[in-house]
DNA sequence: TATGAATGAGTCTTCATTCAT
DNA sequence: CATGAATGAAGACTCATTCAT
């Protein structure tokens, strides 16, 4: 078996596992139980079981950030009208992280009890996603889409709760879950509240 | 000394000790050097080191719920106008979560990654304060001041994230957050959010 | 309350506890517990947890020495018959032990485990029974009811190990043995081991 | 090293360790440091201290069970006298029970003191034996070598608490005790015991 | 690379005993 | 004499990590 096959094969395990039981409750006996694997070759593969986890929420960052659908196209999106270009953004994230709601429901429920570094690593995550954000609300100011005397930096951390909220309470370890109904609540109400008048 | 006394002491060194180092980074011997008490009776009040976080837990838990401002006078509510309800409402709930912010904090970082239990009990917490909130819509409604065709169980999760990231974006750890500006943009926010129109 | 009806108390309580869940079972918390009396009490009356199973043992011990029932009128004795000194030797013994079964069972089953003391005083009161024995089979000898090659040494250790057996067998934690059966049985065999021919 | 051979490794060094201080005066500590082992290495053969103590109780009372001299060859044994089968058994039992001795000592000293489980062990056992003795004296009665009014089950008792004596008094601690001489009085005590007349 | 036996530092918890009131 | 809160030494057990094969 391939080097980087064993190491997924860990990796995979270990989610499985540490969503079973959180990071705590899993010791690596578990993970290589649930791999089929040997306690030597989990230390080959991975310094420290703190390592796999870490593995596992760079892996869960990574698919966030890569979640950029607006900024794809930008001439395109001045086209589209606001309504579409929030309701594509949110569709994308939302499926996105329900997509991997394993992975995402180790980072939100998980990570920030191990470690500072974790919290630190969510942090700026969420302060990248809180730029995006902002610039977005911006480019609806100059649209004329939203009043110009919104908090925006505020507004941007309101517009993250949200969708935080969303995943947790609908995402999480749900099969399926009514993605389209969400999206709309989410763009009607943000829509609004930026909205002048 | 009294019991409670002494209850009360230990209670409040493991908030400091768990607030330094977490749950998991915090021994028991941590939280009586902390308390300046013999091991012992640390174990004379309390059952175990899960024990302790509990009753911290269930503290926080019950001021969180005691926060009830805008049940107090129901009819003083009637005449009062939506923003001004609204204002109240956060103004109360943002300043109580600021003031307790070592355990909210403990609650909202660490509790998920211990126990189950504890996951459960938050969930419970949640859906609670998403009655209240889906009450006071449901009452924006028939005052005319939310729209019908609201979603109203899903907007009152979307209330519900956006308290929770501005706690702990702003409240957390920081001394003397701006709390008008935070109320401001957020009532601002939803009165539209929720608005007709 | 007088100082020894107030040692009398924690002493019942504890044969009761001890018997319950045996020395190392049991807590000095049970002790009190059981005799309704406060932790500084029990340590005003007994100096040790040791020491109060040690009161209980020297107590046993005691009991079972005072059983001389053969001793007591020896001109008599050595009218009576051998069948007959038995018989009421015997029935006393046995009688005397299921009196106080707890004590006994006490002394059989956590004296040896606790202590090398214990081992000790248990050892030396065998050899005391031990005397007591040979000595009437001597006289027996005396009597020509026993036979003179016998080896009075090791029968000795025969009759007690039967005591013993049927003590632990018949005697321990029953209420109503049929004493005079085992009597009957024990008097039978050991006159006619001990016979000639 | 085999796993079992280790295994062995740690059971003899407890049974070293026991025998010097008793159950409760053992630690893990105690056992590993005999053993020349590290302490996860004991946990690796053995769930607890308890665990240990229960396996050589169990390979005590096998030994104990295995020794069956007269159930070899019955057709031989009818033809034998009793004097010789008697002789031959109590011959073996308190051979065995000498050669184990240490074993021996740690199930009739220290068992009972630890575990109501270990007295139930215990207690079926010495049922087993007792069966063994009954089937041995009815066999006996068959013969005409015991009385036919004998109390079989009461008198199996007798038989074995002289045994236990036996082995109590002079097999345990001892390096050579007089065998012949101890099943010498036995036997002839015991046959005249049962014999009629 | 893979294996799994071995390691031992780390922690929680217990409970007999003390002592101030 | 009585109380019961406080003490802290002691000890069982865990589990991440190492390393010889």
């Amino acid at each position: 078996m391939q080097r980087a096959e064993r190491r997924e094969q860990i990796l995979a395990a270990a989610l499985k596992a540490f969503s079973r039981t959180g990071y705590h409750g899993t010791h690596v006996a578990d993970v290589i139980a649930e791999a089929g694997v040997a306690r030597g070759t989990f230390y080959l593969h991975f310094q420290s079981k703190h390592d796999v986890f870490a593995a596992l929420v760079d892996r869960t960052l990574e698919i966030l950030l890569s979640v950029r659908p607006e900024a794809e196209e930008p001439v395109v999106r001045r086209r589209a009208d606001a309504e579409q270009i929030l309701r594509d953004s949110y569709t994308t994230v939302l499926g996105t992280i329900h997509k991997h709601r394993q992975l995402m429901r180790l980072l939100f429920d998980e990570a920030l009890g191990i470690d500072k570094g974790f919290r630190k690593q969510l942090e700026q995550h969420f302060t990248v996603w809180h730029q995006r954000i902002t610039a977005t609300i911006a480019f609806f100011q100059e649209r004329g889409v939203a009043r110009e005397d919104l908090d925006v930096e505020v507004t941007g951390q309101l517009a993250l709760g949200m969708v935080e909220r969303l995943a947790r309470r609908y995402l999480f370890g749900v099969r399926s879950p009514d993605l389209p109904r969400l999206v709309e609540a989410l763009v009607a109400f943000e829509l609004r509240g930026i909205a002048g008048r």
